[in-house]
DNA sequence: AGTATCGATTTGTCATACATCTTCAGACCT
DNA sequence: AGGTCTGAAGATGTATGACAAATCGATACT
């Protein structure tokens, strides 16, 4: 992966190798820091260097005092795109514009491949959302399990990984409209037109539905910047 | 970000800040080890670890025996969605699922946006498949870089980011059809269409093209698994 | 002029000691 | 008996000092 002439890195691979191989599984305890200094035969400040690479990579976890664990989620990264370093102004248009090349067809996939735990799951973080909006309260971290859980029901692994990702981008630099309480209760009707096509198995609507709140939302943005 | 009382990562947060901040630019030097140790006042261990997780999330660049370097595209991490731990047979399939939804359009937008040296570039990675293919090489790399010539041109920040990934996942489990020289020959056809359409600024048809470039790689996919 | 070596700079690794957090068992109090 | 306090054990976090190894340039040698 990197400089193997480096120790530290040559023992991040292997842990993360026991890892792919099975060796371990999401939520293992390791050995601890001392432990593992015998086994590999190295110092703890390695031990140690090794470790942090993983977790930053979150392919490992660590609970002070309690160990060092394997990642529920292995190896997707808190900010993978790096958007935390792009400042141009067309960051948010650029992810407006992927959205829309996404969800619509997502969540056509949705409606065709989810099984019914998938449908409930989008029901209730649909309810979460209307839930939050009815009390005035900020809805955009329902908002954006709203729209993960259809990914999760396209059973599509990339599409899962990749939509959250968006549109937490779209959350980091764009908070003008969404607590526009006009906005709001539209906001909400176009979700009840989504799930009410995935409940009806509609999969070109449910699209076009989706379609429609993404330029929607677009709009807003773009009447506000 | 993470645990605010840990100090090493409350020392790498704050690197990155001035990074953020413009106090650093990609490419430059940082102090050493023991400089900065003095300048936040905490140990050469911590500074390490955090320059650690730094490194591995490709904010920083250490070259040993020289110094610590802000890298080029910050942020920017090798396998951000985790793809090494997906395991399942449908990666590729989903992998494939997504460029289709996102190559085509990005193709059409190049066209539309694109500027002179975009278009140079991808001229250029084009000739270097062609090459590649015709002296019997493997040409994913250069495939790629074709892929990711076109990506920019659309200049859509985002797309320039994910397209890669996308490819790099294919090419990961994807190695057999590549190779197959009756596909490349076919590929090279392919490829030179898109590159015409782009040539005569014709954004719908180089979209077509490049959709139906992808389909047949789908299909040749299907074909062997 | 070329090259070989040495030394300064900087990161990599090791070793040890102590600090801090987490958990839990056992003493202690009521 | 039940709750609370304390402290020990186990684990990670931080500090310090020493030496190893890579890099690069200057210096000396041929």
């Amino acid at each position: 992966m990197y400089d193997k002439s480096i120790l530290s890195q040559r023992v991040a691979e292997n842990i993360k190798q026991m890892i792919l191989d099975k060796d371990y599984h999401p939520g293992d305890k390791l050995p601890n820091e001392i432990e593992m200094t015998q086994m590999v035969n190295v110092s703890r400040s390695t031990i140690r260097e090794a470790i942090k690479i993983l977790v930053s990579t979150n392919i490992l976890e660590v609970r002070r005092g309690k160990g060092t664990y394997v990642s529920e989620k292995p190896g997707l990264t808190k900010d993978p795109l790096g958007m935390d370093f792009i400042n141009e102004d067309r960051l948010l248009m650029d992810l407006f514009e992927i959205r829309l090349l996404l969800e619509p067809e997502m969540t056509k996939l949705a409606v065709e491949r989810g099984v019914q735990s998938d449908f409930d799951k989008i029901f209730e973080t649909y309810e979460r959302v209307a839930e939050q909006i009815k009390s005035g309260k900020n809805h955009t971290e329902a908002d954006i399990a709203f729209h993960t859980a259809i990914a999760d029901a396209s059973h599509n692994i990339i599409m899962n990984r990749i939509v959250p990702l968006i549109n937490e981008g779209i959350v980091g630099g764009y908070l003008k409209t969404k607590d526009n309480p006009e906005s709001a209760e539209e906001v909400l009707r176009q979700h009840e037109s989504i799930v009410e096509f995935i409940k009806k198995r509609e999969p070109q609507k449910a699209k076009k539905a989706m379609q429609d709140h993404i330029l929607y939302g677009l709009q807003g943005f773009k009447r506000y910047n």
